[in-house]
DNA sequence: GTCTATAGACTGATAGAC
DNA sequence: GTCTATCAGTCTATAGAC
């Protein structure tokens, strides 16, 4: 059942993550699922509420990343952190690469939605104030940041395009074997 | 001279980058430049032109390092290659973070205007290809992209919003450090 | 070089029939 | 649940006065 609902959100994640959310219009999504635009506004009630409906399952994820952040790891503590969250996120690449690519999007929806959205703004806002903090080595901060460019870079962007096929399992201790040699001095 | 067309371009680089480029109306640039809109036109024949303007600075960089992937680098190689691409794009930082927080657009840019703006597909698809060659050990591309990865998510991404007031002759050799710790074994 | 006014296309969203 | 028809709003781009 709700069989309609799911290719919506199906051709939307497709369509979001390859386009960009704004790019993509609604009768284009309603063309590829072979149904009116109208349709679309019976099982949803705005073309945000598709979006949301898809970003969902990383809401808890998020929160807990802005969590670790905040309380503001070592480079060793850091890689520990990191490692146990590669694991946790591996599983919803798809996902993942649907908010890189639509940030700004997502960015603007908080404002809109603070209830439910904030989580991204939370850990924007706490990855900028971990990365500013003079009181760490600005050494160790860049190892940080680059952890997780590394890690976004391989799931979630152009230059991960190429892992998409890959198995998460044969994936991760890759993964987390590179992030141990660029923290652990 | 040219003020007006100087202006126009520093606002547009500063919109572009922070709202996105679709997202940001030519109406919302007059505006913030103190001109009407029809004035935009008098200086460039389209938004687009205005977009590619700004990224011109970059096309070099771009066909250089679409080249230097061609060659299909070992990943001792690529440790070379990338560090120096590192300092190269590292003055043009802001640039960068222009083309990375509007890559969808970019990239549907190359179908209207294959001439000047190929030089963003030719250097995804060498990327993929290099990524994808299954010649190579999965753990050296997966070093490679993290080595891509970890200089993009530092100088033009969210995660690295904390550097951008750190000098480029500051940050540089903390990156070609990072690089080597990462692709050397 | 810059303006006002407007054309023409497309968008998200709604009303109401079936 | 899905449709057709349509609304109001916004966008890029242009015409023509100054």
């Amino acid at each position: 059942m709700n069989e309609t609902r799911d290719r919506i959100l199906s051709v939307a994640l497709e369509l979001f993550t390859d386009e960009g959310y704004d790019k993509v219009s609604l009768r284009e999504v309603a063309e590829e699922v072979g149904v009116s635009k109208a349709a679309l506004y019976y099982h949803f009630s705005s073309k945000e509420e598709i979006l949301k409906t898809l970003v969902e399952p990383l809401v808890g994820i998020g929160k807990q990343l802005a969590e670790a952040m905040q309380d503001r790891p070592s480079r060793e503590t850091w890689a520990t952190k990191w490692a146990a969250f590669v694991e946790l996120v591996l599983p919803q690449r798809r996902l993942f690469e649907l908010i890189e690519s639509n940030q700004a999007t997502i960015h603007a929806l908080v404002v809109h939605d603070p209830e439910e959205m904030d989580f991204h703004l939370a850990m924007h806002e706490q990855m900028n104030a971990m990365l500013s903090d003079e009181t760490m080595p600005l050494v160790d901060r860049v190892r940080i940041a680059g952890s997780i460019g590394l890690v976004v870079g391989i799931i979630a962007s152009p230059a991960g395009g190429g892992f998409s096929r890959v198995p998460a399992e044969e994936l991760q201790p890759l993964l987390i074997d590179a992030i141990n040699d660029l923290l652990r001095e």
